[in-house]
DNA sequence: GGTCCTCGTGTTTTT
DNA sequence: CACGAGGACC
């Protein structure tokens, strides 16, 4: 057994070093499952099991992919690290369908559609078959295909299941859009799961090449994988059965995305000789916040059952707060957050604002602007969703895939060309017609009819845009090449026409999309422009989470799973809202937003808060709310209920260094303010701002510089604050100094140091 | 074919 | 309340 192995318990070694055969390891919250992924990869490589290509590691997130190989590498050194095949399954069979894709009739540049581009297309198709979108909505009929796929079925399976007129309509559109994503050479996320399944039934030597080469397969979080994943994995391990999966049925959240918790539950079904390790012991949190969480998970009837304990201490209690308002309960977090700090010398980064709905997070974000707390929200719109960012894209896509027929709609007016409906649909025609790409119809432009002049002589220059890309594509450098293309089809300019905040960040969401560009092909060993789209194609927000930045960390449950944190607050415990419904809650979604409270729960390590509010602002009105039945649920010997918050501090907006109503005034005239990074950066952290929307307000040193607080200047020596005032750079305190009286001071040039 | 405006609608969670 | 889609007008 490798040295390294005496680092785990004994569970967690068992479950290391039994390296042949099935093994399922059933690990509680903070059981040190990582850890043991990480531990079992590296002693297989050490005693010499298996190279690493040979070892196929599947994770849920990038980010989870990510954090296992750095942390193997550190182990066993990076280079063998990163020959493993690690990934989410999306990433992981994108790679592969781009190398065997060929054999279903793909091209290896084919795209990947995001939703916007299935919604898109969806939409076009019931045009033409002339289904009424307000009897059967898009988003709708668009759930059926993805729930089918997800289960493995083809149009032909949805129509002869259909227990609604919706699913028969459903399976009509399914039939025309698989056709149609072909054609354009594209797939879309659930195809990526799929047609593997597809390529490794219909050609037995591309499974059997695969199976030879994965040897040694590890699933993480098995318990939220659908039955397309699990068959993927079934047909991977068929032959080696060396198969370990690692799950918590506690801890499944995604059934609503296709997550079939029978798939872990039924594991020692598939694989009789399985063994099972359970991993009980927990290492992240206090008895206290264990005993709080096992009190809500053991009310589900669903479940594997188990006992998790921990050697940790007894710890804090678990603190209720009820607040009247959803105000109020962001004022509270902030002030706690705020007094843990100076209390217990504790920092942003320790905290985590965990909620149900994203909505939720524009209120708790007030609460921490008002106290000047730094804060990052993972999730919300995403960067790589913005208008502007996927115009971009879409330009790149047509270079690599011409047939990318939604990409092509997207820019061919964009900037205006006069293209409108009709040009547009004459184009697609001939393309149609020619059996070509519509981006490929661009170089014969003359050969379609009915076009004016002036639309000709604009895609004309299209083309030549397009053409002098592509002729460069292979031997220029990727970032400054896709810099020329931009600065040729005059997207930035078009963009800074709008002289607006707006206008302002989209011109820089694309140059740092360019950066993203230059960063990857100059760090990738496959640096080619279509690796680079595959990529972001598949990137999350939580992925880019990076634990460098000293701020509070704002997200949904879902988007937590995985993550710890010293103190963590679980808002919003109302019906209605968590549990969530939408009408009609049947049991097993009361059960799955129970097992996701139970993973909240279980994210914080030292201190835990629980906040609902009575009051909310829904649906354009104040509604009131009753506290969540979860909290009923709870072991109540744990908690403390802090009650309403005392009277002075529901009256003290004012006094806590920002008025209310300059804020509210403030962010009238700058709604972007708040969200700009650039004040940051201009303090030295130059992080990039992919993935990172409404980030960083303050540094954090700014923000600790509160009234009564010393501190030390560099020429004035030591002093007290006696008053602050104002926002971001304008920012400024009143020092007073020894010898040198009072001083008023901008804290964007003071650079005060707080004396501890 | 573009733009402006109004009206309507909808808000779970995401690879 | 905030945003988007679709309609009317330029």
């Amino acid at each position: 057994m490798s040295q390294f192995l005496s680092q785990l318990n004994e569970r967690q070694q068992e479950a290391a070093s039994t390296v042949h055969g099935p093994v399922m390891i059933i690990a509680g919250a903070g059981s040190g499952k990582t850890r043991v992924l990480t531990y079992r990869a590296a002693h297989m490589l050490a005693e010499r099991h298996a190279a690493p290509w040979q070892i196929l590691m599947l994770t849920f997130t990038n980010k989870a992919a990510k954090e296992m190989k750095n942390r193997i590498a550190s182990i066993i050194g990076e280079q063998v690290a990163s020959g493993i095949w690690m990934g989410t399954f999306h990433s992981i069979f994108a790679r592969i369908l781009r190398m065997d894709g060929d054999k279903l009739g793909y091209d290896r540049n084919f795209s990947i559609y995001d939703t916007d581009d299935q919604e898109s297309l969806v939409k076009k198709i019931m045009a033409d078959l002339q289904i009424n979108t307000q009897q059967f909505p898009v988003k709708q009929i668009m759930s059926k295909i993805s729930a089918s796929k997800n289960r493995l079925w083809y149009p032909a399976d949805l129509d002869k299941y259909a227990v609604h007129p919706a699913d028969i309509k459903a399976a009509l559109v399914y039939k025309d859009y698989q056709v149609r994503l072909k054609a354009s050479n594209a797939m879309d996320f659930d195809d990526l799961l799929m047609k593997p399944i597809e390529l490794f039934t219909k050609f037995p030597d591309v499974l059997k090449k695969y199976q030879n080469q994965f040897k040694y397969i590890m699933i993480d979080e098995y318990q939220d994988t659908n039955k397309a994943q699990y068959t993927i994995a079934k047909l991977l391990a068929a032959s080696s059965r060396n198969i370990a999966v690692v799950g918590d049925d506690a801890q499944s959240i995604y059934s609503w995305r296709g997550a079939d918790i029978q798939n872990i539950l039924d594991f020692e079904k598939d694989y009789p000789e399985a063994r099972v390790v359970r991993l009980e012991q927990n290492y992240r949190s206090t008895k206290k916040i264990l005993a709080v969480a096992d009190s809500v998970i053991k009310v589900n009837k669903e479940q594997i059952p188990k006992t998790l304990w921990t050697d940790n201490d007894e710890g804090d209690y678990v603190t209720l707060l009820e607040c009247d308002s959803e105000r109020d309960e962001s004022m509270r977090i902030a002030n706690y957050i705020q007094q843990y700090k100076i209390t217990k010398g504790m920092h942003n980064k320790d905290f985590a604002i965990l909620y149900r709905t994203n909505a939720q997070s524009r209120a708790l974000e007030d609460g921490l602007r008002r106290i000047a707390v730094p804060y990052i929200i993972i999730g919300g719109i995403q960067f790589y969703k913005r208008k502007e960012v996927k115009d971009v894209l879409a330009y790149l896509k047509i270079l690599v895939n011409p047939r990318d027929t939604e990409s092509f709609r997207r820019i061919v007016n964009y900037p205006a060309r006069n293209i409108g409906d009709v040009a547009l649909s004459k184009i697609e025609e001939y393309a149609h017609q020619t059996q070509k790409g519509p981006a490929e119809i661009l170089s014969v432009i003359d050969m379609v009819p009915g076009l004016t002049a002036r639309q000709r002589s604009a895609l004309q220059e299209l083309n030549r845009v397009v053409e002098e890309t592509k002729a460069n594509l292979p031997n220029s450098p990727l970032g400054l090449l896709i810099r020329t293309y931009v600065e040729e089809l005059h997207l930035i300019s078009e963009l800074s026409q709008e002289q607006t905040q707006e206008g302002r960040n989209r011109v820089e969401n694309v140059q740092e999309l360019i950066n993203a560009i230059e960063e990857f092909s100059s760090t990738k060993a496959d640096a080619s422009l279509e690796a680079f789209l595959q990529d972001v194609s598949l990137v999350a927000d939580t992925d880019n989470l990076d634990g460098d930045k000293n701020v509070v960390t704002l997200m949904t449950l879902h988007a937590a799973k995985g993550l710890e944190f010293p103190v963590v607050f679980v808002c919003g415990l109302e019906e209605g809202l968590f549990p969530f419904s939408g009408g009609a809650d049947k049991e097993s979604n009361l059960e799955e937003e129970r097992r996701l409270c139970y993973v909240g729960i279980t994210r914080a390590e030292q201190k835990l808060f629980l906040s609902h509010a009575k009051t909310r602002f829904r649906f354009g009105s104040t509604e009131y709310s009753v506290r969540s039945r979860f909290i009923d649920e709870m072991d109540l010997t744990h908690i403390k209920n802090e009650g309403q918050a005392p009277v002075e501090m529901r009256n003290s907006f004012a006094s806590k260094g920002l008025d209310g109503d300059a804020l509210h005034q403030y962010a009238e005239k700058d709604p972007y303010y708040w969200r700009d990074e650039k004040y940051v950066q201009a303090k030295g952290s130059p992080a990039s701002k992919v993935n990172k929307e409404r980030a960083v307000i303050y540094d954090d040193g700014v923000a600790d510089i509160k009234n009564g607080v010393y501190v030390e200047h560099s020429k004035f020596g030591r002093g007290k604050v006696t008053s602050i005032d104002g926002v971001g750079d304008n920012r400024k305190a009143v020092v007073f100094f020894v010898g040198h009286g009072a001083k008023t001071l901008v804290l964007k040039f003071a650079n005060l140091k707080v004396v501890k």
